[in-house]
DNA sequence: CGCTAAGTACGAAGAACTTCGTTGACAATA
DNA sequence: TATTGTCAACGAAGTTCTTCGTACTTAGCG
């Protein structure tokens, strides 16, 4: 009995990740299609792929038609939170402040972002109170 | 001539960095002391990383003296920034807000660097106008 | 001068990642 | 039924990452 928790993707997994996430459940053609149009790749090379992130437990797919539907395991906020942490205690020593004034200052949020972003501060010291 | 800007370091490669950050241009010796706190690597298998390193341009060294004296190429702002792109890329579709919303609702900041962060955020308005 | 300690350099080995060719199964169609 | 196209499975090759053992070099010391 493992649970064996899904590890982190890898840059071409993530790729893959998010077709799913966009498409929803897909066939291997669906999703190399969709990807397509950045990279090119084989359909073989995705269809190992996929077959690797099954063994991993990044994906699941129902075999009950001959074109398996493939989908992701982890919802993508669950996935980029782990990356993140991991960025953060990798590169960042632990301090989301760092992390955060970093990203706000190398990419420049739109005034709208900005806008929810300052709510969401709000919020938190409305809670930490 | 080509200048070969420095690759993403690893996650080794980052163990040695923060190092290098923290004390400033040191020994393979040094670094392998400061290291031994946390992860077990014999003193050889630092030294190969920091070569490779060096040949990927990620540090730099002085020989100098017998025992060589390394330091980090970029400056850590620098690595951050990079990193913290490529992971927006990767997993954000881009999306700046969404990364530091993520950050901020997974590892709650203290009510100090909230403070600050609102701060940034005055600043970005008052620029961004 | 010869020994030892501390250092660098080198290479090999194994794991993980990425890529793609080939094969065999099966279904649709002419 | 025979052919053609689509799919999953497998394996091999090439690259990068990580680890460490071994060999060579040099400074200091008795």
């Amino acid at each position: 009995m493992k649970k064996a928790k899904a590890p982190r993707p890898t840059d071409a997994e993530l790729e893959i990740l998010g077709v799913l996430w966009r498409l929803g459940p897909s066939t291997v053609r669906e999703v190399h299609d969709h990807l397509s149009g950045k990279k090119s790749m084989v359909y073989t090379t995705i269809l190992k792929l996929m077959q690797i992130m099954m063994g991993k437990g990044l994906v699941e797919r129902d075999e009950h038609d001959r074109a398996h539907l493939y989908r992701a395991k982890l919802p993508q906020e669950q996935t980029q939170r782990q990356l993140l942490t991991h960025l953060l205690e990798r590169a960042f020593e632990g301090s989301a402040s760092q992390l955060v004034m970093q990203a706000l200052s190398s990419k420049r949020a739109s005034r709208e972002e900005l806008a929810r972003i300052r709510e969401l501060l709000d919020n938190f010291e409305r809670g930490a109170k």
